[in-house]
DNA sequence: TACTAAATAT
DNA sequence: CATATTTAGT
Protein backbone atom coordinates (compact mmCIF):
# COMPACT_ATOMS: atom_id res chain seq x y z
CA UNK A 1 0.00 0.00 0.00
CA UNK A 2 2.69 2.60 1.16
CA UNK A 3 4.53 1.28 -2.13
CA UNK A 4 1.78 2.55 -4.24
CA UNK A 5 1.38 5.49 -2.76
CA UNK A 6 4.83 6.71 -3.23
CA UNK A 7 4.37 5.44 -6.86
CA UNK A 8 1.46 7.41 -7.29
CA UNK A 9 3.27 10.36 -6.06
CA UNK A 10 5.98 9.85 -8.16
CA UNK A 11 3.98 10.33 -10.76
CA UNK A 12 1.98 13.25 -9.77
CA UNK A 13 5.04 14.81 -9.64
CA UNK A 14 6.23 13.74 -13.14
CA UNK A 15 3.02 14.80 -14.00
CA UNK A 16 3.81 18.15 -13.14
CA UNK A 17 6.59 18.68 -15.29
CA UNK A 18 5.14 16.85 -18.37
CA UNK A 19 2.59 19.73 -17.89
CA UNK A 20 4.79 22.08 -18.63
CA UNK A 21 5.00 20.43 -22.06
CA UNK A 22 1.38 19.82 -22.83
CA UNK A 23 1.97 20.73 -25.90
CA UNK A 24 4.62 18.85 -26.96
CA UNK A 25 3.74 15.37 -24.85
CA UNK A 26 -0.31 15.39 -25.11
CA UNK A 27 -0.13 11.71 -24.93
CA UNK A 28 2.39 11.11 -22.59
CA UNK A 29 0.80 13.63 -20.04
CA UNK A 30 -2.35 11.36 -20.68
CA UNK A 31 -0.62 8.38 -20.18
CA UNK A 32 0.49 9.19 -17.02
CA UNK A 33 -2.52 10.95 -16.03
CA UNK A 34 -4.34 7.35 -15.96
CA UNK A 35 -1.61 5.39 -14.56
CA UNK A 36 -2.24 7.32 -11.58
CA UNK A 37 -6.01 7.30 -11.25
CA UNK A 38 -5.53 3.43 -12.18
CA UNK A 39 -3.58 3.24 -9.01
CA UNK A 40 -5.84 5.00 -7.29
CA UNK A 41 -8.59 3.01 -8.06
CA UNK A 42 -6.28 -0.01 -7.78
CA UNK A 43 -5.63 1.06 -3.89
CA UNK A 44 -8.69 2.53 -2.95
CA UNK A 45 -10.85 -0.60 -3.90
CA UNK A 46 -7.81 -3.17 -3.16
CA UNK A 47 -10.28 -5.39 -1.59
CA UNK A 48 -12.73 -3.84 -3.99
CA UNK A 49 -11.99 -5.89 -7.31
CA UNK A 50 -12.83 -2.97 -9.61
CA UNK A 51 -11.43 -4.43 -12.78
CA UNK A 52 -10.14 -1.43 -14.23
CA UNK A 53 -10.60 -3.00 -17.58
CA UNK A 54 -8.20 -0.79 -19.33
CA UNK A 55 -7.15 1.90 -17.71
CA UNK A 56 -9.87 3.75 -18.68
CA UNK A 57 -10.91 4.76 -15.13
CA UNK A 58 -12.65 8.00 -14.75
CA UNK A 59 -10.74 9.92 -12.83
CA UNK A 60 -13.37 12.00 -11.57
CA UNK A 61 -15.19 10.08 -9.92
CA UNK A 62 -12.96 9.92 -6.62
CA UNK A 63 -11.31 12.68 -8.14
CA UNK A 64 -9.38 13.31 -5.16
CA UNK A 65 -6.64 14.31 -8.13
CA UNK A 66 -6.33 17.92 -8.13
CA UNK A 67 -5.65 17.42 -11.56
CA UNK A 68 -7.92 17.73 -14.24
CA UNK A 69 -9.46 20.47 -13.45
CA UNK A 70 -7.24 22.25 -16.03
CA UNK A 71 -9.43 20.91 -18.79
CA UNK A 72 -10.59 23.18 -20.59
CA UNK A 73 -12.65 22.36 -23.30
CA UNK A 74 -10.72 24.40 -25.56
CA UNK A 75 -11.74 24.88 -28.66
CA UNK A 76 -9.46 26.97 -30.31
CA UNK A 77 -11.69 29.48 -31.29
CA UNK A 78 -10.05 32.42 -29.65
CA UNK A 79 -7.14 32.77 -31.84
CA UNK A 80 -4.92 33.80 -28.94
CA UNK A 81 -2.34 30.68 -28.96
CA UNK A 82 -1.28 29.14 -25.92
CA UNK A 83 -4.41 29.08 -24.46
CA UNK A 84 -4.69 25.92 -25.60
CA UNK A 85 -2.42 24.71 -22.64
CA UNK A 86 -4.23 22.49 -20.68
CA UNK A 87 -6.03 20.78 -23.37
CA UNK A 88 -7.08 17.85 -22.10
CA UNK A 89 -8.05 15.17 -24.67
CA UNK A 90 -10.63 13.82 -22.69
CA UNK A 91 -13.09 15.88 -21.39
CA UNK A 92 -14.49 12.67 -20.78
CA UNK A 93 -17.85 13.96 -19.36
CA UNK A 94 -19.04 10.19 -20.09
CA UNK A 95 -16.37 7.77 -19.42
CA UNK A 96 -16.67 4.91 -18.94
CA UNK A 97 -19.98 3.59 -20.81
CA UNK A 98 -17.87 4.49 -24.07
CA UNK A 99 -14.55 3.48 -25.01
CA UNK A 100 -14.54 3.54 -28.66
CA UNK A 101 -14.24 7.08 -28.86
CA UNK A 102 -11.91 8.30 -26.69
CA UNK A 103 -8.69 7.26 -29.09
CA UNK A 104 -9.77 9.22 -32.12
CA UNK A 105 -10.39 12.29 -29.44
CA UNK A 106 -7.13 12.00 -28.64
CA UNK A 107 -5.50 11.81 -32.05
CA UNK A 108 -7.55 14.27 -33.06
CA UNK A 109 -6.29 16.46 -30.42
CA UNK A 110 -3.16 15.57 -30.95
CA UNK A 111 -2.89 16.88 -34.72
CA UNK A 112 -4.26 19.85 -33.48
CA UNK A 113 -1.39 20.19 -31.47
CA UNK A 114 0.58 19.77 -34.29
CA UNK A 115 -0.90 22.43 -36.91
CA UNK A 116 -3.96 23.70 -38.14
CA UNK A 117 -5.42 25.19 -34.79
CA UNK A 118 -8.53 26.00 -36.11
CA UNK A 119 -10.00 24.62 -39.68
CA UNK A 120 -13.35 25.13 -38.57
CA UNK A 121 -13.43 28.46 -37.47
CA UNK A 122 -13.45 30.82 -40.37
CA UNK A 123 -12.80 33.94 -39.91
CA UNK A 124 -10.52 34.60 -37.22
CA UNK A 125 -7.47 33.69 -39.01
CA UNK A 126 -4.64 34.32 -36.59
CA UNK A 127 -2.62 35.92 -39.17
CA UNK A 128 -2.88 36.69 -42.84
CA UNK A 129 -5.45 34.78 -44.96
CA UNK A 130 -4.14 34.86 -48.15
CA UNK A 131 -6.24 36.55 -50.07
CA UNK A 132 -9.38 35.60 -50.66
CA UNK A 133 -12.35 37.64 -49.94
CA UNK A 134 -10.01 40.30 -47.91
CA UNK A 135 -10.26 43.67 -49.69
CA UNK A 136 -14.04 43.32 -49.90
CA UNK A 137 -15.27 44.97 -47.27
CA UNK A 138 -13.21 47.89 -47.49
CA UNK A 139 -13.27 48.67 -44.27
CA UNK A 140 -16.89 47.78 -44.07
CA UNK A 141 -17.06 45.91 -40.16
CA UNK A 142 -14.56 43.65 -39.17
CA UNK A 143 -16.40 42.38 -36.01
CA UNK A 144 -13.42 40.80 -34.73
CA UNK A 145 -10.50 43.36 -34.01
CA UNK A 146 -7.24 41.88 -34.91
CA UNK A 147 -5.07 43.32 -32.37
CA UNK A 148 -1.93 43.52 -33.40
CA UNK A 149 0.53 41.46 -31.42
CA UNK A 150 3.56 43.73 -31.52
CA UNK A 151 1.53 46.89 -32.11
CA UNK A 152 1.67 48.93 -29.19
CA UNK A 153 5.06 49.79 -30.05
CA UNK A 154 5.97 53.40 -30.45
CA UNK A 155 6.31 53.13 -33.84
CA UNK A 156 3.86 55.74 -34.55
CA UNK A 157 5.77 58.58 -33.35
CA UNK A 158 8.57 58.36 -35.02
CA UNK A 159 10.11 60.00 -32.24
CA UNK A 160 12.19 57.13 -30.80
CA UNK A 161 15.03 59.18 -31.54
CA UNK A 162 17.21 57.33 -29.52
CA UNK A 163 20.13 59.53 -27.80
CA UNK A 164 21.88 62.02 -29.68
CA UNK A 165 20.07 63.89 -32.36
CA UNK A 166 16.51 63.26 -32.61
CA UNK A 167 16.33 62.51 -36.26
CA UNK A 168 13.60 64.52 -36.93
CA UNK A 169 11.31 63.01 -38.91
CA UNK A 170 12.39 64.61 -41.80
CA UNK A 171 12.36 63.20 -45.35
CA UNK A 172 9.41 60.94 -44.90
CA UNK A 173 6.94 63.29 -47.51
CA UNK A 174 3.82 63.99 -45.95
CA UNK A 175 3.35 64.56 -42.47
CA UNK A 176 2.66 61.80 -40.15
CA UNK A 177 -0.73 60.18 -41.00
CA UNK A 178 -0.95 57.27 -39.47
CA UNK A 179 -4.39 56.40 -40.25
CA UNK A 180 -4.80 55.05 -36.57
CA UNK A 181 -7.41 52.86 -38.21
CA UNK A 182 -6.48 49.73 -36.62
CA UNK A 183 -9.19 47.71 -38.44
CA UNK A 184 -7.96 45.86 -40.69
CA UNK A 185 -5.01 44.48 -41.95
CA UNK A 186 -2.48 46.30 -40.19
CA UNK A 187 0.34 46.25 -41.94
CA UNK A 188 3.14 48.08 -39.89
CA UNK A 189 3.35 51.29 -40.49
CA UNK A 190 5.87 52.37 -43.03
CA UNK A 191 9.00 53.37 -41.67
CA UNK A 192 10.94 56.10 -43.13
CA UNK A 193 14.88 55.66 -43.19
CA UNK A 194 15.79 59.18 -42.27
CA UNK A 195 19.14 60.23 -43.08
CA UNK A 196 20.22 59.96 -39.74
CA UNK A 197 18.88 56.44 -39.37
CA UNK A 198 20.54 55.69 -42.60
CA UNK A 199 23.55 56.89 -41.16
CA UNK A 200 23.67 54.60 -38.16
CA UNK A 201 22.80 51.98 -40.60
CA UNK A 202 26.26 52.49 -43.17
CA UNK A 203 28.03 53.51 -39.76
CA UNK A 204 27.21 49.82 -38.15
CA UNK A 205 27.34 48.21 -41.73
CA UNK A 206 31.00 49.57 -41.87
CA UNK A 207 31.85 48.54 -38.34
CA UNK A 208 30.62 45.00 -39.12
CA UNK A 209 32.93 45.15 -42.54
CA UNK A 210 30.37 45.64 -45.01
CA UNK A 211 26.99 45.37 -45.92
CA UNK A 212 27.60 41.44 -47.18
CA UNK A 213 29.12 40.26 -44.33
CA UNK A 214 27.14 42.05 -41.71
CA UNK A 215 24.20 40.43 -40.91
CA UNK A 216 20.49 42.48 -40.12
CA UNK A 217 20.66 41.50 -36.47
CA UNK A 218 24.03 42.43 -35.93
CA UNK A 219 23.29 45.95 -37.79
CA UNK A 220 20.24 46.26 -35.67
CA UNK A 221 22.37 46.15 -32.60
CA UNK A 222 25.05 47.95 -33.28
CA UNK A 223 22.66 51.19 -34.54
CA UNK A 224 20.92 51.10 -31.23
CA UNK A 225 17.85 52.66 -32.08
CA UNK A 226 15.22 51.68 -29.85
CA UNK A 227 11.93 50.65 -32.08
CA UNK A 228 14.28 48.99 -34.73
CA UNK A 229 12.95 45.66 -35.68
CA UNK A 230 15.29 42.58 -37.21
CA UNK A 231 12.84 42.59 -40.83
CA UNK A 232 13.18 46.61 -41.06
CA UNK A 233 16.64 46.54 -41.02
CA UNK A 234 16.46 43.22 -42.93
CA UNK A 235 14.40 45.11 -45.56
CA UNK A 236 16.59 48.08 -45.56
CA UNK A 237 19.61 46.10 -46.08
CA UNK A 238 18.53 44.34 -49.07
CA UNK A 239 17.87 47.39 -50.42
CA UNK A 240 20.82 48.91 -50.13
CA UNK A 241 22.64 45.55 -51.32
CA UNK A 242 20.63 45.91 -54.68
CA UNK A 243 21.33 49.13 -55.26
CA UNK A 244 24.90 49.42 -54.43
CA UNK A 245 25.28 46.25 -56.68
CA UNK A 246 24.15 48.10 -59.74
CA UNK A 247 25.16 51.73 -59.12
CA UNK A 248 24.39 51.68 -62.81
CA UNK A 249 24.73 50.44 -66.15
CA UNK A 250 23.97 52.93 -67.87
CA UNK A 251 25.78 56.44 -66.74
CA UNK A 252 28.81 55.48 -67.57
CA UNK A 253 30.75 56.09 -71.03
CA UNK A 254 27.83 57.46 -72.73
CA UNK A 255 28.50 60.28 -74.50
CA UNK A 256 29.10 63.33 -72.55
CA UNK A 257 32.59 63.56 -71.75
CA UNK A 258 32.83 66.78 -71.17
CA UNK A 259 30.59 68.37 -68.56
CA UNK A 260 29.84 66.72 -65.82
CA UNK A 261 32.48 65.88 -63.78
CA UNK A 262 30.70 63.95 -61.24
CA UNK A 263 27.91 61.67 -62.11
CA UNK A 264 25.64 60.34 -59.32
CA UNK A 265 26.31 57.01 -59.09
CA UNK A 266 24.57 55.94 -56.51
CA UNK A 267 24.24 58.11 -53.88
CA UNK A 268 24.31 57.06 -50.67
CA UNK A 269 23.97 53.63 -51.46
CA UNK A 270 27.44 53.53 -53.50
CA UNK A 271 29.87 53.88 -50.81
CA UNK A 272 31.89 51.25 -52.20
CA UNK A 273 34.84 50.61 -51.11
CA UNK A 274 35.22 52.43 -47.63
CA UNK A 275 35.21 49.57 -44.51
CA UNK A 276 38.73 49.26 -45.28
CA UNK A 277 39.65 51.14 -42.97
CA UNK A 278 37.95 49.53 -40.25
CA UNK A 279 38.39 45.88 -41.81
CA UNK A 280 41.99 47.02 -40.73
CA UNK A 281 40.91 45.32 -37.50
CA UNK A 282 39.77 42.63 -39.00
CA UNK A 283 41.79 42.48 -41.95
CA UNK A 284 39.96 41.70 -45.18
CA UNK A 285 40.10 44.48 -47.22
CA UNK A 286 39.03 43.40 -50.12
CA UNK A 287 38.73 46.28 -51.42
CA UNK A 288 41.21 47.81 -52.77
CA UNK A 289 42.82 51.09 -52.15
CA UNK A 290 40.46 53.65 -51.85
CA UNK A 291 40.61 54.64 -48.05
CA UNK A 292 38.43 57.14 -47.28
CA UNK A 293 37.39 55.70 -44.16
CA UNK A 294 34.54 58.43 -44.85
CA UNK A 295 31.48 58.80 -43.29
CA UNK A 296 28.59 58.53 -45.51
CA UNK A 297 29.29 59.92 -48.92
CA UNK A 298 32.42 59.13 -49.86
CA UNK A 299 33.28 60.43 -52.82
CA UNK A 300 35.08 58.12 -54.60
CA UNK A 301 38.49 59.13 -55.90
CA UNK A 302 38.34 57.75 -59.08
CA UNK A 303 39.50 54.83 -58.83
CA UNK A 304 38.13 52.91 -61.82
CA UNK A 305 39.37 50.01 -61.25
CA UNK A 306 36.87 49.29 -58.31
CA UNK A 307 34.34 51.14 -60.43
CA UNK A 308 31.35 49.74 -58.58
CA UNK A 309 31.09 46.42 -59.56
CA UNK A 310 34.43 44.85 -58.98
CA UNK A 311 35.13 46.05 -55.70
CA UNK A 312 32.82 45.80 -53.21
CA UNK A 313 30.63 42.90 -53.87
CA UNK A 314 30.87 40.30 -56.40
CA UNK A 315 31.30 36.54 -54.95
CA UNK A 316 28.37 36.22 -56.57
CA UNK A 317 29.24 33.61 -59.55
CA UNK A 318 29.05 30.67 -57.10
CA UNK A 319 27.97 29.94 -53.96
CA UNK A 320 24.54 30.72 -54.10
CA UNK A 321 23.61 29.78 -50.75
CA UNK A 322 24.72 29.11 -47.25
CA UNK A 323 27.78 30.64 -46.48
CA UNK A 324 28.33 33.73 -45.66
CA UNK A 325 28.86 34.28 -42.32
CA UNK A 326 32.58 32.85 -42.18
CA UNK A 327 34.04 34.69 -44.74
CA UNK A 328 35.63 37.77 -43.58
CA UNK A 329 38.92 36.72 -41.71
CA UNK A 330 40.42 36.77 -45.03
CA UNK A 331 39.82 36.84 -48.23
CA UNK A 332 40.55 39.18 -50.12
CA UNK A 333 38.60 38.33 -52.59
CA UNK A 334 39.96 36.28 -54.89
CA UNK A 335 40.82 37.55 -58.04
CA UNK A 336 38.24 39.75 -59.49
CA UNK A 337 38.00 42.90 -58.61
CA UNK A 338 41.26 43.90 -59.42
CA UNK A 339 41.58 44.71 -63.17
CA UNK A 340 39.99 47.17 -64.50
CA UNK A 341 38.46 46.27 -67.44
CA UNK A 342 38.12 48.84 -69.83
CA UNK A 343 34.29 49.64 -68.61
CA UNK A 344 35.43 53.11 -67.33
CA UNK A 345 37.22 54.46 -69.64
CA UNK A 346 34.56 57.12 -67.91
CA UNK A 347 36.56 59.33 -66.56
CA UNK A 348 35.88 60.36 -63.24
CA UNK A 349 33.16 58.82 -61.53
CA UNK A 350 32.90 61.37 -58.41
CA UNK A 351 29.87 60.43 -56.32
CA UNK A 352 27.91 63.51 -55.07
CA UNK A 353 25.27 62.15 -53.00
CA UNK A 354 22.12 63.47 -53.54
CA UNK A 355 19.96 63.58 -50.54
CA UNK A 356 19.02 60.90 -49.22
C1' DT B 1 1.92 53.84 -65.50
C1' DA B 2 6.55 52.85 -63.93
C1' DC B 3 9.38 52.85 -59.89
C1' DT B 4 10.89 52.73 -55.35
C1' DA B 5 10.64 51.73 -50.40
C1' DA B 6 9.20 49.14 -46.86
C1' DA B 7 6.46 45.16 -45.17
C1' DT B 8 5.71 40.55 -45.38
C1' DA B 9 5.96 35.82 -47.27
C1' DT B 10 8.93 31.80 -48.58
C1' DC C 1 19.32 34.85 -42.91
C1' DA C 2 18.53 35.46 -48.01
C1' DT C 3 15.20 36.23 -51.46
C1' DA C 4 10.84 36.80 -53.44
C1' DT C 5 6.50 38.94 -53.47
C1' DT C 6 3.13 42.28 -52.04
C1' DT C 7 1.47 46.78 -50.67
C1' DA C 8 1.99 51.59 -50.84
C1' DG C 9 3.60 56.21 -51.88
C1' DT C 10 5.66 59.01 -55.75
Amino acid sequence: MQRCHDYIEALEEERRKIQVFQRELPLCLELVSQAIESCRQQMSGTTQEYFHGQSECSEQTSSDGPVLEEFIPIKKTSDDEDEQQSHQPNDNKDKNNDKSGKKSDWLRSVQLWNQTPDPPVKEDTPKKIPSMEVKKNGGAFHPFKRDKAVGTNPTSAPSAATSSTAETATGCSSGSRKEEKEGQSQRKARRCWSPELHRRFLHALQQLGGSHVATPKQIRELMKVDGLTNDEVKSHLQKYRLHTRRPNPAIQHNGNPQAPQFVVVGGIWVPPPEYTAVAATTSSGEATGVTTANGIYAPVASVPPSHPQGSTQRQQPMKPKKSQSEERGSHSEGGVQSNSPATSSSTHTTTTSPVF
